[in-house]
DNA sequence: ACCCAGGGTCATA
DNA sequence: TATGACCATGGG
């Protein structure tokens, strides 16, 4: 079982996902601090008080006091701590000259200055790079982490770029695009971890993990009866 | 009542 | 490098 067939399994049971859900890049930029362990609906209703006020805007989030924006997307959870995040990426975002400015830097660079801003994290920045500016990279979650540890494809526990240097260049030999491919991997593997084997009959992809399990189990009972002998 | 959700930071050892 | 505490709302 490759990365590439878990993908298309993913794919044939629960079709495309069409992500990012967001009307312009500086939302998704927005949604994804704003998802920071928290459940999407919660983010989608400070996201929508944030619009109501015309506050989906790097400037407008800067002018407005803390507190106010606290309240703005309250519904998000850890809401002072994620308005000073927002303050932060707003602050960088502007000072760096806006969209049009950042897209011309290299995918490197861009990395290495998300991650400099403090609230954003491997995971947050990896999701402005693949759904904001469309760079091809693998986002790595704690849905991955357990899809893949389910499949004995990795271990589960590595660190952040470790596992995503592992899966992009086992992805890269499959002749596909691969901002697309990576678009589609993330949205589809978590949306099999929101309700993975909570369905009746086990989808096929968890039957699988289930087999995974099993012949890995099989493999180190024989280990032990060989050693006994 | 308890557990989790589309994480990250900071203090401590 | 690697744990643990902390942040806080809303739905199951």
């Amino acid at each position: 079982m490759s990365f590439l067939k878990v993908h298309d399994h993913l794919l044939q049971i629960y079709g495309p996902q069409h992500w990012w859900p967001a009307r312009t890049p500086f939302e998704v930029m927005v949604g994804a601090v704003l998802t920071q362990n928290t459940a999407w609906r919660n983010v989608e209703k400070a996201i929508a008080n944030l619009h109501a006020v015309g506050a989906l805007d790097a400037e407008a989030l800067l002018r407005a006091p803390l507190p106010r924006v606290a309240q703005w997307i309250r519904p998000a959870g850890y809401f002072n701590v994620k308005a000073t995040r927002l303050r932060n990426f707003c602050a960088w975002y502007v000072a760096r000259g806006g969209e049009d400015a950042l897209r011309s830097l290299e995918t490197t660079d861009l990395r290495r200055e998300l991650l400099a801003i403090n609230g954003v994290g491997p995971e947050t920045a990896d999701d402005i790079l693949l759904y904001a500016f469309q760079r091809p990279v693998f986002v790595v979650d704690a849905y991955t982490r357990r899809i893949f540890r389910r499949l004995r494809l990795v271990e589960g526990d590595e660190p952040y770029n470790e596992l995503r240097a592992h899966i992009e260049a086992r992805l890269r030999r499959g002749r596909r695009e691969l901002v697309g491919l990576y678009n589609e991997y993330h949205a589809l593997i978590v949306r099999h971890g929101k309700d993975v084997c909570k369905t009746k009959p086990r989808c096929e992809l968890c039957w699988l993990a289930c087999k995974s399990r099993e012949r890995q189990a099989g493999k180190s009972s024989k280990a032990l009866q060989g050693a006994a002998q």
